[in-house]
Order: structure tokens, then sequence, then C-alpha cells
DNA sequence: GAATAGATTGTCT
DNA sequence: GACAATCTATTCT
């Protein structure tokens, strides 16, 4: 039994969303659960800050029980269930009172492949065990129990992995958000085949 | 590969 | 009662 990597530390969340959700690129990210462990480097991630930004669940101020854990410490996790089906895993960075967050939304299994295959009904090598956000929740079996809870501490935590070129591009899904709809805040690692969607044109960084 | 429709329910107005 | 930070199957080309 390998030993586990180490949590990296409240301080790497305790900075601006742009840069957390860019240094996310190559980190693994940690599940312990009973069933047995999984783990997977992050190769897409997309930022959302609050209360400006007209896509985020804080735009205007909004705080409700739903995302109110958006608003508290940094370095704990934001999950939320959408469209009747799916969950969505994000890292709250910043500071108290800064309702930001990192959603992640692709993942290259590293550990634990027959786990996250029998969870999502998909064969080891597909592409579709982790390559979106609602995936990679099922295949690491994050839900709203986890919402809330500490990412320095515990079963569920990031961790420094390798990292690779990183591009960025607009933000999926957020149509209905005007120029926020512009925002280049979404990260991907360059050629990764678990990125969902191929980023459109050259945006080095 | 791209475009489209349908699924399905928590959350807020 | 409307809508959502998505996924899957289907129907094209």
């Amino acid at each position: 039994m390998a030993r586990l990597p180490r949590p990296v530390p409240q301080s790497f969340y305790e900075r601006p969303v742009l840069v957390v959700a860019k240094e996310c690129i190559g980190k693994l990210l940690v599940h312990r659960s009973a069933a047995g462990t999984t783990m997977g480097r992050i190769v897409e991630t997309e930022a959302y800050r609050g209360p400006e930004d007209r896509a985020a669940h804080s735009f205007g101020g909004r705080r409700t029980p739903r995302n109110e854990v958006m608003w508290g410490p940094a370095g704990f996790a934001y999950v939320f269930f959408v469209y009747g089906l799916h969950h969505q895993f994000n890292l709250v960075t910043t500071a108290e009172g800064k309702p930001h967050a990192v959603l992640v939304r692709a993942l290259e299994p590293v550990h634990g492949l027959p786990l996250m295959a029998d969870r999502r009904g998909q064969a080891e090598s597909s592409v579709h065990l982790t390559n979106g956000p609602g995936k990679l929740c099922q295949a690491m079996s994050l839900d709203r129990s986890h919402n809330g809870v500490p990412l320095t501490m515990g079963d569920l935590f990031l961790a420094d992995g390798p990292s690779g070129p990183i591009e960025r591009s607009r933000r999926i899904g957020i149509d209905y958000a005007g120029e926020w709809t512009e925002k280049l805040w979404r990260f991907s690692e360059k050629g990764n085949r678990y990125v969902s969607r191929r980023p459109k044109g050259r945006q080095g960084l």
C-alpha cells in the first residue's frame, strides 16, 4: 500500500481565484472513501469570482443556504447539484467574505481506476470516466455530503503533482452571463485527452 | 464531428 | 413555476 501524498496547505487556497485556478492544473485530487481511494490529476478548471461575476452563484452578493460555504474561509469544498442529476465540485479560495471558487471540470485518472470505472459504468480506458464536472464527481464519489468539508485535513484534499503546458479559454455553460461569458477564466492542460472540450483558437498563457 | 433534445430535481422568485 | 457552472442518446453530415 503506497503512502498517500500530503495535502497542499491552506495558504495555497488563500490567493486570488485566478491564480489558484491556474495552479490547480496538474495537482492531484485525492479522495479516500469506504470503497477505496481514488486519485486524479486536475487538467481543467474554471474561476468564479463573485459578487461581480455574473456567472457566479454569489453574483450581486447573493448569499443563500446553497452557496453559504463560498462565503466562508478558503480551503473548503463547495459542492452543489444542478440539472436535477449532476454534482459539481469546487474549491473555495481567497478569504472569508470573498465568495470566490474554482470549479474542477476534468481529471486524468491516476489511482483507483477499477473503482472509478465501476461507479461510472464505463471501461477503465474510457475518457468518459472523468472528462467533465458531473462525470468526475460520480467517478470520485463526491456529492453534497462533501459540501463544506476542509481540504487541508481528512479524506479529501489536493496534493502536488506534475504540471504541463496550460492554456486558457472561455468558461462553459454560462451563456446567460453577458460580458462575463467572454472572460478567459477557464484553464486546461494543453493536449490532455481528458479536457472536456478543446479550447478554440490559440490562447497561450 | 456537430447539433439537438430530453432527462430530472433542488433552489429561489 | 422557471431555471440551472451537465450528460447522454440520437440524428444528422
